[in-house]
DNA sequence: ACAAAAGTGTTCGGGTTACACCCATGG
DNA sequence: CCATGGGTGTAACCCGAACACTTTTGT
């Protein structure tokens, strides 16, 4: 067999909708290359373990946090992106609930912060590739999976969802057919709960119903967005 | 650094349209393990080539064959899918035009065909998970990005194409609303020669044009097939 | 003349888009 | 009572789906 000393790493961009915008989980490295720069939690995999696993592990070590989606997102392999040996990444796309995870440093990190996405500093490696990457991935899967659930509380507002959408695919929805579309999908359950967001109108609870969701994408259902 | 010895493969799930049918280009393998199998081509990445040369490479020296259009597909990575060591393969999603490829036996290899998907014999390792990803993302991108063209020769029929959508879709299409919305994106060329496929009236050649389908997407157009 | 494949228009219906006013609460 | 955000219906338009007959060639 050939010799080859190539290293295998993964990383994660993990998106969480916090204080009415799109944030992104960024870990301080305090070890080099690149130390005291904000980089994506990831590392090196073990021998005796899968990508997804490494993954898992690498986010729960050094952000403290679960993922609440995961998908593999692109790998990355280009001969100099680490200054010191050839590394290739693997990198995943995650989701949180940023209510649901009190992020903690820890292992080869000594910060651990939400950015919003548009206030974010510079990045390690190729970092900021691997982001970009993985705006788009999301943009586009908020179209045809209804993974908007995943980033929001379990109950929520019809508007926070609205204005998720708004915020990822950066355009204006109209309030009415938005609220008509979701709803024909028969996905949601309005709750008995009001909530008053200070001033204005109170308004109704929603919880997506992920059987209901399966049960319908069994029978053919499409969910789709514009 | 942590003490990691895993190695780095690419593969290749190459498709061509031969004989009105989906094709997959295979290898069989001269050495162990799974000597004698068929199997994606496809190697280890060496030092200091990208993934992408790393696969090219791998192609032409197995294959004999350059690829008209190659993605990366996806990497996987379980602990045992190689019975030797750990060894995880970033796969690519490449589309060739068979006529333009004379394809030959060479290194790890000592034979080479083309395989239509229908009769597709038992995979070494795991390729027969990566072909299935393949195939659905051939599936889906034949809807939103004109990758048909890759697969046919540059003059082709307008039945062809028809034909290679139905094949790869499983589904039948109407012919008079497939025309009418594939010649509405004005990406065609119509050829002022007509060919006769023994029997039957002769049919028009066409050709895309690649140049006109970049400034159509640069001023929004989107390519939509259902 | 018959078989085989190519070429071509119109109608209908459903879904997306555009659009404006009333409601409930807090200050 | 005023400001703020929540909640709702209808009409126009467009696009996709369904559908059948004529043309050109080879045998």
């Amino acid at each position: 067999m050939i010799r080859q000393n190539i290293k295998v790493a993964v990383d994660a961009v993990v998106f969480g909708y916090k204080d009415k915008s799109l944030n992104v989980l960024l870990i301080k490295r305090d070890i080099e290359p690149f130390k005291d720069s904000w980089a994506l939690p990831g590392g090196l995999v073990l021998e005796n373990e899968s990508l997804e696993e490494a993954v898992m592990r690498e986010l729960k070590e050094e952000t403290n946090v679960t993922a609440d989606y995961l998908e593999q997102l692109y790998s990355f392999g280009a001969v100099k992106r680490d200054p010191r040996n050839r590394v290739i990444s693997i990198t995943y796309f995650a989701l949180v609930k940023p209510e649901h995870h009190k992020i903690k440093a820890d292992t080869d990190a000594n910060d651990v912060a939400w950015f919003p996405i548009q206030e974010l500093p510079e990045l390690a490696f190729d970092h900021h590739m691997i982001l970009e990457q993985a705006k788009k991935r999301l943009k586009n899967k908020l179209t045809y999976e209804p993974i908007g659930f995943d980033l929001l509380d379990d109950k929520f507002l019809f508007s926070d969802l609205e204005k998720l959408y708004m915020t990822i695919l950066e355009k204006e929805i109209d309030r009415r057919n938005f609220r008509k579309k979701i709803l024909s999908f028969d996905i949601l359950e309005e709750l008995d709960e009001k909530v008053s967001e200070g001033r204005g109108r109170p308004a109704n609870l929603f919880q997506f119903n992920k059987k209901q969701y399966f049960k319908h994408q069994k029978e053919g259902f499409i969910f789709d967005i514009k």
